[in-house]
DNA sequence: GCCAACGTTGGC
DNA sequence: GCCAACGTTGGC
């Protein structure tokens, strides 16, 4: 089993929402190396993390699980819609997504706290430059984290 | 709003 | 395949 972190702008989709829907397709991700998580190494039962990202109080919110393996991104092929992809085609699709359940709301772990513990040094998501939207979890970090909520 | 970091694009 | 220009991310 793997352990992520996955970021959401709240204005996009919040702790609330997630709570509201119990569960949703994480659409819209539109980088490689991020697709390539969800594509080839999220398993059904994969702990993650939520985090909410570019907004006043970034931090983790939640405790969710891979619920579904990945499939095709519907919203590629929406030419309306904000993710709409003109080179993807149903019959070579480009992007993917996996579903997430969430298992709990937690307290707000701001990113300050994050970085106060020695422990969480090495954090994929506390390295300078980091800007992917989904990041392995060492899943001594995650006992850890899990351990402060 | 600023700016560092870094991914993507496209001309050559 | 190189690399400059450009766009995006995301904390502050």
């Amino acid at each position: 089993m793997r352990y992520w972190l996955m970021k959401s702008e709240p204005s996009e989709y919040s702790i609330d929402d997630f709570v509201r829907d119990g569960s949703t397709p994480w659409f819209g991700v539109r980088n490689y190396q991020a697709r390539n998580f969800m594509r080839d190494q999220m398993k059904v039962g994969d702990k993650v993390l939520f985090y909410h990202s570019s907004c006043a109080e970034p931090g983790i919110t939640g405790l969710a699980e891979v619920s579904v393996p990945a499939y095709p991104d519907a919203s590629q092929f929406d030419a309306d819609g904000d993710y709409f992809d003109p080179k993807a085609t149903p019959e070579t699709p480009r992007w993917f997504n996996v579903e997430v359940r969430l298992v709990k709301k937690t307290r707000l772990m701001p990113l300050a706290e994050l970085r106060s513990y020695p422990e969480l040094a090495t954090m994929r998501i506390l390295q300078r430059g980091n800007r992917l939207s989904i990041t392995p979890v060492d899943p001594a970090e995650y006992a850890f984290i899990l351990k402060k909520l």
